[in-house]
DNA sequence: CATTCATATGAACGTCTACTCATATATTAT
DNA sequence: ATAATATATGAGTAGACGTTCATATGAATG
């Protein structure tokens, strides 16, 4: 194996710590399901009760609370009590920018 | 369960289609993995070789090119031989837009 | 051509994960 | 209190995923 010993070294400095890059890691987990995209894209306009992501998504109400409890988790989105109906909403203006990012990632150089 | 009929039809209008946003967390999946992101990370200043990074990371050779495989598919990073060598590179600028959006998630609102 | 060095790849294995199913909790209405 | 509605959660399961191990490919060197 040949040396490398002097870039690495230039590389390292340059880099974030360990757990910071595993916490980094960990965040773009959550936009890493389709599930979890579609319920964090169905908050951009609004605030939503489970059952309406449920029924929009067309997934079982457990299957979307389990996500949503996930997303919750990872401070992606807040949720508030009205009787019954519990609210979920975008936490953050960060989820909008990176999300936004990646769609003109994946949008560049498309027309249709 | 109560109607959602009005704010369903509001909402369905401003989200991608299905598939885009599949392909959107499939991108962020690329993401969403501690040696990815540290490969990626590496990558931010300079090109590297295989067994570089590799060392870099403390990881097997295997273990670094199947994650270079994956990224590569994922057209996140590209490669070119010189000889026996082969130099991976960030084959986009999105991809340090993206992880930025990120990091600025991350360590917002911490000092140390 | 055989060897060595750098990288790639297939199979196997253990772990993680997203869903389902059943059930629990919380709130409102009767 | 009982029933009904909305949501949450634990256990179980099938599939996805990341690493290891063994081996293959590809290029330079003797």
């Amino acid at each position: 194996m040949h040396d490398h010993s002097k870039v690495l070294e230039e590389v390292k400095k340059g880099m974030p710590e360990e757990k910071k890059l595993c916490r980094l890691a960990e965040l773009f987990k959550l936009f890493g399901d389709g599930t979890r995209m579609k319920i964090l894209y169905s908050l951009f306009e609004s605030e939503l009760c489970v059952c309406a992501i449920s029924e929009l998504l067309q997934m079982t109400q457990s299957a979307i609370s389990h996500q949503l409890k996930i997303l919750r988790d990872g401070n992606l989105i807040a949720n508030r009590r009205e009787g019954k109906t519990v609210y979920y909403f975008l936490a953050d203006d960060h989820v909008r920018t990176i999300i936004g990012q990646g769609y003109e990632h994946i949008t560049e150089g498309e027309e249709k």
